[in-house]
DNA sequence: TATTGTTATACTCTATAACTATA
DNA sequence: TATAGTTATAGAGTATAACAATA
């Protein structure tokens, strides 16, 4: 018996479940594990499918504006999209006009894993938004965009 | 300049922004290096809170009760505890009747600290419920923590 | 000079397994 | 035997710095 196994089965102390931040943490921590765990059948982590819908949103970008994006930095970046290439995920050439950069594409099968995938990562959200109304979902999800968005100030 | 200080800067990709789960995840992750941030000036950091705030809540508990509960395993959490008893915040003795035991207890110390840095760790709730008002705020709190009291079925 | 992408390295956090002491 | 705590080790994941190619 795994000491891991114990260790997801237990609640968050009373005083922690106070603080909105250590609620949240949970709640993310949960997610993800529970997002990692559907994308394994991809052969996917839950960060390899934020560099597929980061691309699926804006097509040809460069392996650091990705990383920016998402908050890896570039060393990390490069091991992530080798794996999305290896796979034939991620179209990765040279951008004709600066041959520093990359210019990453979805491939058809990209793109596709993207599509087949999405509606399994939309499971996961429901999952966490299961207890609140339609409403609710909008105003907390427009809250926390708002939280986010807050601290960048890359929107030029 | 450090790469790091790049990454903080940016906004989440529209197709992420667009799942629960990956919100969430961002606004967690900014809520957590807020906390260390402000902790910092404690020596702590995140986990060193949980610790004191869970055993704040319940007082004798062992060292892998605690672990439990905040989901760390038992070789963590020796380290964990080393950190907090060296600076004279935790008291951390055997169990008289059974010697196998850790009974952990706040120091004065110990709960002075957690008194101290728990309106700081307030107001980083507090920045991420900004957007929101008072009722609302109530709903979001409890609609996470019966997400969180899901997976949770060490209540006995 | 500045930037992308790459590599190698180090550091942090955590997971695993073997150990001890207690029961 | 079973569990708490310890230790040492190994494994992710990530950050840092140096490098090559390109502009």
């Amino acid at each position: 018996m795994k000491a891991h196994e114990d260790l997801r089965t237990t609640g968050l102390p009373a005083a922690l479940a106070r603080h909105t931040c250590f609620l949240l943490a949970r709640v993310a921590q949960q997610a993800n594990e529970e997002l990692d765990r559907v994308l394994e059948a991809w052969g996917m982590k839950t960060r390899h499918y934020a560099v597929l819908a980061t691309l699926g949103d804006e097509h040809p970008l460069s392996q650091c504006e990705v990383g920016r994006r998402l908050r890896v930095d570039r060393a990390t970046m490069v091991k992530l999209v080798d794996g999305l290439e290896g796979r034939g995920l991620v179209d990765r050439r040279r951008k004709p006009e600066d041959r520093r950069y990359y210019d990453l594409k979805l491939t058809d099968a990209g793109r596709e894993v993207l599509q087949k995938t999405r509606s399994t990562v939309e499971g996961v959200d429901e999952t966490i938004l299961e207890n609140l109304t339609e409403e609710q979902r909008a105003e907390v999800h427009d809250a926390f965009a708002r939280v986010v968005g807050r601290n960048s100030n890359a929107q030029d």
